[in-house]
DNA sequence: CTGAAAGCGCTTACAG
DNA sequence: CTGAAAGCGCTTACAG
């Protein structure tokens, strides 16, 4: 019961190693009758590539590497989920990692600490400045997933943050809704693009100033949308009419409180977030929120990631030659494509203040 | 710019490509100079470790596979979480498989799909029947995760199911209930003992059989949780005094649905569940759960592997020497390790019915 | 404590 | 369309 190599079913079919090599891959020039009589000892025999090897030898791993800061957090497990599906249809074998939000072990993955597993690396940063990385255009494929941009030197799929942003404060205002807060602001490039697009869509409405109310954060987090609300309701200030949450576990946390200091959620105070998260559907009460589409997400990184590897490694996908001596015109510089991906507003019940058009 | 290997190392230090190895991976035999000398070329030439290449040579991928049905299901996420922590403490790589849940991908990580690939794999089945899998114990090292259980020939690390059960279903007996709802019975071996454990608690308290209330479901999810308690208070019957939902996503669901059809939680209806999925702090009201260590089934499931993997390759861990002549006394059949993991009961506001007992 | 060499299981020009 | 052979970058007995 020792382990079956392509040498073995080699010999049990009767052809060279060659051949159950060309069987396996699906390397399409075998004649019909070698490769059935292949495919009968790789069954019979119960092969299974050992993708080590085949790593080793061809230069590509079949891996991608993932990197998201906490799988735990919703939308990154959402994320995840949606890229390994879109992986599994590719064939190609999903590699998480949890970077815990780390700025030191985020600039390891983007000098290349992952390369050597994996064909290519997504990456979801979230505290990387965006003047990181700046100095070199990484030599693998990598893909920016998500809001975060880190410069423009990466491609980067994601919504358009602050269109989505607008959307959600667009909205609020329509629900007759002036004095709205703006939760979420942190210091990451995130946080200033939805701050941004809560801007202009402020502006556009010609809401007085003394109306714009921001309230930051350290983490879009439940908690911190709990805490930077209560302390909000415990401030001396007028109540507001709305809040605009930069995410939806901050809008769940601001819901939270919201309840908690006994505030009616849609009448006393609006809300909406962005991600819509499943638990979103199921918040007191349902939370309105702006849903980007990861599906599309998921499946663009893995295209701009193929693409890389594609002109890295020229047509007929030479893997890894020899000492590389002619490296064509070497790695090209990636040119940085910073895909915005669709999204729509989702309306619930927690900003439904007017009947709706009919 | 080329790849950087050990033989590059070697020569630029002077020394063997053996010691280069020996330096790289801690051989504890090598001079100071010498190390010193070594890690100086190391550094200055930017070596990173080809892990294909090692794995090829030593057998051991420093991978392991965590095979879970949804990523994006909280009490998943949060596990995969606690995993991916404690195998990054033990310099272990996860790799994450999702399996939908569906039995045929379950069967095949089973049967050892995964092994090529990782040293080790953590198996969270949904599906699989107890009876699958009991012909042959597998012949690598596997664990199975969390709370479901395929018979015994796994060693499995999770909570004790009747116990967690019986413990939240003794709780709303305290706190006066006596017409409770057992939520999410739905045909797996997991959603059995959760069900035996409602049961004995039952059946201790002398609750009357016309109490005992069964709502069945296809999966434990926020959806059917909402969708069977619609059912239940759309039905003629006497409404229950409280739900004991089997998981978290059921009991978010049924608080949802029980939101929406005004009646008071706990007043009319308390609630408690099992996972303590981090949502179930924001729910409306908070949610009672039965909360289990992950950190410690993480840890206990990972020590459980190394077990494993120790006892298949000898001492000195020869890894894969050569044609594997000698295979010892062959892999000693694995003393199916059922371990129960700690777990406590959060008592929050969704069951609070009685002042608590100063 | 260190070197020279074999070999892990594949893929892939090179011939035929 | 198929074979024989080299080699990917490591680890590890075997010598010394």
């Amino acid at each position: 019961m020792a382990r079956v190599r392509m040498r073995d079913v080699a010999e049990h079919a009767g052809v060279s190693v060659r051949t159950v090599s060309n069987v396996v891959s699906g390397y399409p020039h075998v004649s019909p009758e070698t490769r059935a009589k292949v495919q009968r000892s790789l069954d019979e025999l119960g092969y299974r590539m050992d993708y080590m090897a085949r790593g080793l030898r061809s230069g590509r791993t079949g891996f991608i590497a993932l990197a998201v800061p906490f799988l735990a957090e919703p939308y990154f497990a959402e994320l995840a989920q949606a890229v390994i599906r879109a992986a599994g249809r590719r064939g190609i074998t999903v590699l998480v990692e949890a970077t815990a939000g780390d700025s030191e072990v985020e600039r390891r993955i983007l000098e290349g600490g992952l390369t050597n597993v994996a064909d290519g690396v997504l990456l979801s940063a979230l505290t990387l400045p965006a003047t990181d990385g700046a100095a070199a255009a990484p030599d693998f494929p990598l893909v920016m997933l998500g809001e975060h941009s880190v410069g423009d030197q990466f491609p980067r799929v994601g919504i358009d943050n602050v269109a989505a942003a607008r959307t959600a404060v667009e909205h609020l205002l329509e629900q007759g809704c002036r004095r709205i807060v703006a939760l979420g602001r942190n210091g990451s490039e995130n946080g200033r693009q939805r701050t941004e697009g809560y801007r202009q869509a402020m502006s556009a409405a010609r809401v007085r100033r003394v109306n714009w109310l921001v309230a930051p954060v350290d983490d879009w987090t439940r908690e911190q949308g709990y805490a930077a609300v209560r302390e909000l309701l415990e401030g001396d200030g007028p109540l507001p009419d709305a809040i605009f949450a930069f995410n939806d576990a901050l809008a769940v946390g601001a819901l939270r409180a919201l309840d908690a200091s006994g505030v009616r959620v849609p009448e006393d105070v609006a809300v909406a977030g962005i991600d819509d998260i499943q638990e979103s559907a199921y918040t007191h009460p349902p939370l309105t929120s702006v849903a980007p589409d990861l599906d599309v997400i998921a499946e663009r990184a893995l295209t701009l990631l193929e693409e890389q590897a594609g002109r890295r490694s020229g047509a007929q996908g030479a893997g890894r030659p020899g000492t590389e001596g002619a490296e064509g015109a070497g790695p090209e510089p990636v040119t940085a494509r910073q895909e915005a991906t669709p999204f729509r507003l989702v309306v619930r019940e927690s900003s439904r203040r007017r009947p709706p058009a009919r």
